[in-house]
DNA sequence: AGCAGAGGGATTTTT
DNA sequence: TCCCTCTGCT
């Protein structure tokens, strides 16, 4: 098959097929970074000839690994075992599991850490209302070292939590980079595999920079993907100086870069690389239309006018005229293909009441972590021990169960010997049965869906992630969402609210970073796009008045209509009740 | 042990 | 503003 048979540009081609060394694929948004990838595997299977399973692919996401997945399978057609496609702890966690065999530790969830975490703090007289920064430079010790501000408290309690995963045999997600590294540099040789690719490496961190110099093939066949200015995990210490830091470490890298956005019309494209000072893309789409931003005074106001711009946009008659770019038009996809962009999560609130009160089937992305549900948490901690009967964490998971159901040890130990025959769905009924457990719908129906996908679960917490996408991307309802967790998605239509000083860009935070995350959202849309903003926000009780965002002010006047609030005069007279007398 | 009231902190998020 | 912790009281 040639390149125009596949749909690729020259510079996709050249990205899928080449073959000497290191590569490092430079991706702006839109420009086809998930095909490459795909074909790019496909292309060392297939032409090539290196045996599928040891191609080893790392995504960021458990959902994009499933994606790609799926897509690499449909071009390779059912081969029997595909490449290993998955997150860094995923391999990590195999890698190890593979070389240390019983000398592997357990590992636990986020929320089974902060509660070691918080034993720890209190070993270490540290007040427990600072768990969640504890937490974090808990982990931030681990990954990176100590630092000289970090307090001797601070320094005890990383001891005590460390005493407290090794005391049980468990390992959090940082141990599992941690320990992987070590592993591979003791003996370079091993799991090493013949080519790596990485996606979105723009987001990785110093460890995993770290490994993907540990496991990159002494065949340098190292492929990695990024794009600098869509870093926005800083806060978790990404950065997009690892690009950096690979053109230098590996030498003789080659780097491509794709330069024709196939998603966003040129007017988005210089709007949103000019917010960033970036050099331009070419759009493949045609000018289009120019972004509509607006004002409001208030966020009630804001996400009404969202709300019926939806419903115009939706019913569809006004459509064609406010086309007014050379953006071919057609339907819109319907609601599926709106999305609301916002900084924080909070801002959804105001979005949501307003679509519900249009009749706007919506959905937020901001899901509530499931295992909030305190059954499913018990099932998780029993699914675990019962697993962990043949591993190492037992004596310490028994422990806590027995403490959580006031059973007596010993009788824990008997629930849990009669049911570690059992694995699977069977074991989670089994489960749930035993300790008399009903769950929410929705999550029955979200482990139904992961059962199917993966009847023998290597972690129950992962099972539970997978499963409990509640977000369906394809589901006949507007998206509600942070512009974080629209990174990689694309909506014909959309809006990005709460454009004002303050919180895009948010409080202190790196001013760089704010920019990169507009521009991920400016970037997301491929037919129309609003900005809104609100003169007064009310925030933690306090009214703030920010200001438009001024990032605007970087977006040249050919590209943006912007329209000012209009002050409101009707002031609402204040009413005490309807039927008062 | 359990509750009432004060006080402080409140992004973004994956594994 | 609202929610979670901590404290002190019963």
């Amino acid at each position: 098959m040639s390149g125009a048979e596949k749909g690729l540009n020259a510079a996709q081609l050249r990205a899928v097929t080449h073959d000497q060394g290191p590569l490092l694929v430079v991706a702006g948004p839109g420009t086809g970074k998930t095909r490459v990838l795909t074909h790019r595997i496909f292309h060392i299977i297939q032409d090539r000839g290196v045996a599928p399973e040891r191609v080893l692919a790392i995504t960021f996401t458990n959902q994009a690994a499933r994606e790609i997945a799926a897509r690499v399978s449909t071009l390779l057609g059912q081969k029997v075992h595909g490449p290993v496609i998955g997150t860094f702890h995923a391999w990590a966690l195999s890698f190890l599991r593979r070389n240390l065999g019983e000398a592997a530790r357990l590992p636990i969830d986020e929320r089974e850490a902060s509660a070691l975490v918080s034993r720890a703090m209190d070993e270490a007289g540290i007040p427990l209302k600072d768990l969640r920064a504890t937490r974090e430079a808990v982990s931030r010790i681990k990954l990176a070292g100590p630092c000289p501000e970090d307090g001797d408290r601070l320094l005890f309690c990383f001891s005590a939590y460390q005493g407290l995963l090794s005391r049980h045999g468990l390992w959090d997600f940082d141990d599992l980079l941690v320990e992987a590294l070590r592993l591979l540099r003791e003996d370079p040789g091993r799991g090493r595999p013949h080519a790596l690719l990485v996606d979105e490496f723009q987001d990785v961190n110093r460890i995993q920079y770290e490994l993907v110099r540990a496991i990159a093939p002494s065949t340098g066949e190292v492929t990695v993907i990024g794009d600098p200015h869509q870093s926005i995990y800083g806060f978790r210490g990404a950065s997009p100086e690892f690009l950096g830091c690979f053109a230098r470490d590996f030498p003789q890298a080659t780097v491509i870069r794709l330069k024709t956005a196939y998603r966003s019309p040129q007017r988005f494209l210089d709007a949103a690389t000019r917010v960033i000072g970036a050099e331009g893309l070419a759009s493949a789409r045609g000018e289009g239309p120019r972004i509509l931003a607006r004002g409001f005074s208030c966020p009630e106001e804001e996400a009404a006018w969202i709300a019926r711009r939806v419903d115009e946009l939706v019913g569809g008659v006004s459509f064609e005229s406010l086309n007014s770019g050379g953006c071919r038009s057609g339907p819109l996809q319907g609601l599926s293909g709106i999305a609301v962009l916002y900084r924080i999560n909070a801002m959804g609130e105001a979005i949501s009441r307003a679509f519900s009160a249009r009749g706007i089937p919506h959905q937020r992305a901001d899901r509530k972590d499931p295992f909030e549900d305190r059954d499913l948490c018990l099932a998780g901690r029993v699914w675990d021990a019962v697993r962990a009967m043949h591993t190492g964490g037992r004596c310490y998971l028994v422990t806590r169960l027995a403490e959580e159901c006031s059973l007596p040890e010993p009788e824990m130990e008997k629930v849990l010997s009669d049911l570690a025959g059992l694995s699977g769905r069977i074991l989670f009924d089994a489960i749930l049965a035993r300790f008399f457990l009903s769950l929410p719908l929705f999550i029955q129906k979200a482990m139904e869906k992961a059962f199917e996908a993966d009847p023998e679960p290597v972690s129950f917490s992962s099972l539970v992630r997978e499963g409990a996408d509640l977000f369906v991307p394809g589901m006949e309802a507007a998206g509600l969402m942070s512009m974080h967790a629209a990174k990689g998605l694309e909506f014909p239509v959309v809006f990005i609210a709460g454009c004002e000083n303050g919180v895009l860009p948010w409080g202190d935070s790196d001013p760089g970073e704010e920019r990169r995350l507009f521009y991920v959202g400016l970037t997301r849309a491929s037919r129309i796009l609003h900005i809104t903003w609100a003169e007064r926000r009310i925030f933690h009780g306090r009214t703030e008045r920010g200001g438009r965002s001024p990032f605007l002010r970087d977006i040249p006047e050919g590209l943006i209509t912007i329209e000012e609030a209009r002050p409101r005069p009707r002031r609402r007279p204040r009413q005490k009740g309807l039927f008062g007398p």
